[in-house]
DNA sequence: TAGATAATCGAATATGAATTTAATTATATC
DNA sequence: GATATAATTAAATTCATATTCGATTATCTA
């Protein structure tokens, strides 16, 4: 009945990782779907057979790199080792995926503004169905949940005397900010690799909160 | 002869200010000269007495945002106080002037991908006039120098032994990194007074730094 | 007051981009 | 092989926005 997906044809996944590195490049409202159609040699038309609309597609590339790191920094939080460790583990792990997947990295971190302003009061008389309302707000919360999963273990190492008495969402936010910059100034092949930088940074956000 | 701009006509200083703002809130492809025009009282045709075009004024602002900090920043560097004092009040300078100046700084520091972007290949048909080449290099030479003064600092603090040897790029990156994701996050009238914020980031700069 | 220029606007222009539509091609299953 | 459906496209539609132009208004200097 159905037919399947062909082999040669061109997945959701595909224009999701197209859509991502143009994103990267151009930013969110500067893509264009001739830019991202390009990408894989279709034409913008044919990405409306995979996705509602541009709205649709972005958010759906912002929310794959989001749950990607996610995936990457839960089990951390979740571990036993001491909180320190966990904290030099999560920045190392967040660093080095968004060097890793520079495109859905630097996408899931940056181009939020436009969607963030949407939020608040949907400027230009633009139509967004309730369907994506939901989606984007969910991507908010998820990035809330991001950085709860920091602050939880920032937490735990104040309690267990490893950090001192930092305030909490300033560390947390000064961190992920420390982190994300990472996305705007990295490129493949550079001085050091991602490991490197994420080695260095993952250093410097204990020494600032190591305990006297 | 020539008329003087009368009092209550609006001069471009305070166009770029509301370019500014609009700037913050909607990014730099998502701003629309009708938005900016709209934020003083005037219609976009009358914005072009003004500026050129939509880049020139941008561009504008993003001159006058990063000039801002520069002017702070400067000062610093070359006084005689230690290392260590010196990158704390930078620190301190950078983020407060981030919080203050809410519009010009969020601007300055942002949205310069499509900026970028356009210096590496300039996508789409955009006709950009030399002199807009020529100024928007200058801005990026100046965000440059904006960074070499952290790692100036940086480097005398090692080499004076107040400060451990951190890798000096990634360190500063890093630091300036935390220092602008305020922007993203900051809102007036929060928990934390800008002052009390740029107190605990430079803070944890020092800590992470600080000669064992 | 007159003349010159600054500042502004309304309307017209041009263009680029998202989206829709109807048609075409390919491929799975029967 | 027949047919239903997936995948794709070219072309048309719609609309927002940057920018231009000519006209109008305000205010300075002489």
């Amino acid at each position: 009945m159905a037919r399947k997906p062909a082999d040669q044809s061109v997945n959701r996944d595909t224009i999701l990782h197209a859509a991502a590195d143009v994103l990267r490049r151009n930013g969110y409202e500067a893509t264009t779907m001739k830019d991202i159609a390009s990408e894989v040699n279709l034409t913008a038309a044919s990405l409306y057979h995979h996705f509602r609309n541009k709205d649709d597609l972005l958010l759906a590339v912002l929310e794959g790199g989001l749950d990607l790191v996610i995936q990457k920094i839960e089990p951390i939080v979740n571990s036993d080792i001491s909180p320190t460790e966990k904290l030099r583990e999560m920045v190392r792990l967040h660093v080095l995926t968004l060097t890793h997947n520079t495109a859905v990295g630097a996408a899931m971190i940056f181009e939020i503004r436009p969607l963030m302003n949407l939020k608040a009061s949907g400027r230009n008389g633009s139509h967004h169905s309730d369907d994506f309302i939901v989606k984007r707000d969910a991507f908010f919360a998820q990035r809330e949940y991001f950085e709860i999963l920091f602050r939880r273990v920032v937490q735990e190492g104040i309690e267990k005397g490893e950090f001192r008495e930092v305030d909490i969402p300033i560390y947390t936010k000064s961190i992920i900010g420390a982190n994300n910059w990472v996305a705007v100034w990295y490129k493949e092949g550079g001085r050091l690799s991602g490991e490197a930088i994420a080695e260095l940074i993952a250093d410097g956000a204990i020494r600032a909160i190591k305990a006297d």
